[in-house]
RNA sequence: UCCAGCGUGGCUCAAUGGUAGAGCGGGUGACUGUUAAUCACUAGGUUGUAGGUUCGAGUCCUACCGCUGGAGCCA
């Protein structure tokens, strides 16, 4: 008998005694025969027990969802099991039978699998989303340590803020203040004028009050930062950047990405060149008549869709009223529900349509944009968006001003397609030390506190520039989740800390 | 923080102001090919909390608590 082997591993052993150790995903009775769908973390079997193996039928007596247990048996090509692939059990051994199991195979509400967040981690779904978050940071990781980057790590404890302060969480450092990270960036800064070229890859806090599908309070980032890079040099990186980790998820993920229902051509689509402009042509882009027109059609676009909606609405209606059996008759209905809240969702978007087109009509040069600009004007492009040199006022002190326009700095936005919003925030940074005085004076930051920063302008000043990539969002993005909670094991939303 | 919506068995939901129910899950039994199996039986409730209106409140009113969605801010 060979030892324990990996579900994902069965179709190398057809034919031949395996032995398999897993969670009870699902269990049937049909008299003399349990079907037990096993789960291994690699992959999904079915495994058939009769009542012939007397002792094997009576150990799963009693044996609910998630019981664990070791299965011995003869694999074989089925094509009546999921996967093609069964085993013909000889022996079982229960480790732990299962209590009631608290998540059914059924929907549930987001409140109640947030609470079971340690056990909804089990479900096919959610696995999917982990594992393509591994191959997303697994790529990320590796395109810089390619690339000849050096790893850094920079503090979580730190002293003050890099961005707007009042976003940050305070915590008491030996009855002192100090903060929680929300980059690494300054460090960072500082270990590329050591090695050149490096990154760092940890968690960054924000205690920013958003409640949105968009925001975490505790979210991981991945920030490269490279001595002698200027802003052409930081969009070229990141659009490959960007472009490999979609390539690795498509590679190696496929199966994650359908189980997901993403649209995988979508993704393909996702290679260098990416679209670009600057704020400025963006802004222009905005007020052009020609993008409220394609608007204009969107909007009828969608008002088609609707009416798609509402023709499945009156679809599902009707098979409500055909089916009997009750558990059906709720799932009908909560499709039904479903169906609604789109339509409702698209109604409300239609709804508010209007209004965005004419924001974008009057959209001012010289405001940051919102949220229904960023969407507008990525929506436009099948890949990335990458904007450039957006007004000082809105961007933080250590950006760098734009010589041909003071009004203006070198920083780039890269905004994700299909409305995920921004993924990417970087830019080059401020090298000469008077002009980033200058910037600090007008924000009213105290530069004492600095010093060691401003050392990087007095010491042999070099053009430099990095950027920050969200996981969670990239996660969001590439799975095509509605909601940012699903894409971290543990979310940490405002207000939000269990389990 | 602001706006909107929702709180009924473990879960998903029903119930004109008039005796709180169903399905799933749990338990018991039947069934050798199930895919959320099927069939029969069974246990399980102070309807988020506190007041109020009423002969009578799950249902109406007020406050609070919790959750969800959206806005601002951001990756």
């Amino acid at each position: 008998m060979p030892d324990f082997i990996a579900i994902s591993d069965l179709p190398r052993f057809l034919d031949q005694p395996v032995k398999l150790r897993g969670w009870i995903r699902a269990i049937r009775s049909s008299g003399k025969i349990r079907f037990v769908e096993l789960r291994d973390g690699t992959g999904d079997c079915q495994c058939t027990v009769e009542a012939a193996y007397a002792e094997a039928f009576a150990a799963l007596e009693g044996c609910g969802q998630e019981s664990s247990v070791e299965i011995c048996g003869v694999s074989r090509a089925e094509p009546r099991g999921p996967g093609g692939v069964e085993v013909s059990a000889r022996e079982v051994r229960v480790l732990h039978q299962a209590e009631a199991y608290p998540i059914a195979r059924k929907e549930h509400g987001v409140d109640f699998l947030m609470q079971h967040r340690h056990l909804w981690l089990r479900s096919p779904r959610q696995a999917a989303i982990l594992r393509v978050r591994h191959r997303i940071i697994q790529a990320a990781r590796q395109f810089f340590d390619d690339n000849g980057f050096t790893l850094i790590d920079t503090p979580i404890f730190q002293p003050g803020a890099a961005e707007g302060a009042g976003t940050l969480f305070e915590v008491d450092y030996f009855g002192d203040p100090a903060f929680l990270a929300q980059t690494g960036q300054l460090y960072l800064e500082t270990a590329a004028m050591a090695l050149g070229k490096v990154y760092c890859f940890g968690p960054t806090f924000r205690a920013e009050k958003s409640k949105t599908r968009r925001h975490l309070t505790e979210f991981w980032m991945i920030e490269p930062e490279i001595a002698f890079y200027e802003l052409e040099d930081l969009e070229a990186l990141s659009e490959e950047f960007l472009s490999q980790i979609v390539q690795a998820v498509l590679t190696h993920n496929r199966a994650d990405l359908e189980l997901l229902e993403r649209n995988v051509a979508a993704l393909e689509n996702i290679r260098a060149p990416f679209p670009r402009m600057t704020y400025s042509e963006a802004v222009d882009f905005l007020h052009d008549p020609g993008l409220h027109e394609k608007l204009e059609a969107e909007l009828e676009a969608e008002r088609g869709r609707l009416g798609e909606i509402r023709k499945a609405i009156s679809e599902t209606e009707t098979q409500l009223g055909q089916v009997t059996k009750a558990w059906k008759v709720e799932k009908l209905g909560n499709d039904l529900k479903a169906l609604k809240e789109q339509a409702g969702e698209l109604e409300r978007w239609l709804a508010n349509r209007p209004a965005h087109i004419e924001d974008a009509k009057n959209f001012q040069w010289g405001k940051d944009f919102g949220g229904d600009e960023e969407t507008i004007l990525s929506n436009q492009f099948e890949r990335p968006l990458i904007v450039t040199e957006y007004p000082r006022e809105v961007k933080a002190f250590y950006m760098k001003q734009n010589p041909a326009d003071p009004r203006t700095v070198r920083n780039l936005d890269v905004l994700a397609p299909e409305g995920y919003g921004e993924i990417i925030g970087g830019s080059q940074r401020e090298d000469d030390l008077q002009t980033l005085l200058d910037r600090m004076a007008e924000e009213g930051m105290d530069p004492e506190p600095y010093q060691w920063y401003l050392d990087l302008r007095r010491y042999g000043s070099v053009p430099h520039g990095g950027f920050g990539l969200g996981i969670e969002r990239t996660v969001s993005w590439i799975c095509g989740l509605k909601h940012i909670r699903e894409t971290i094991p543990f979310p940490r939303l405002m207000g939000k800390m269990m389990p």
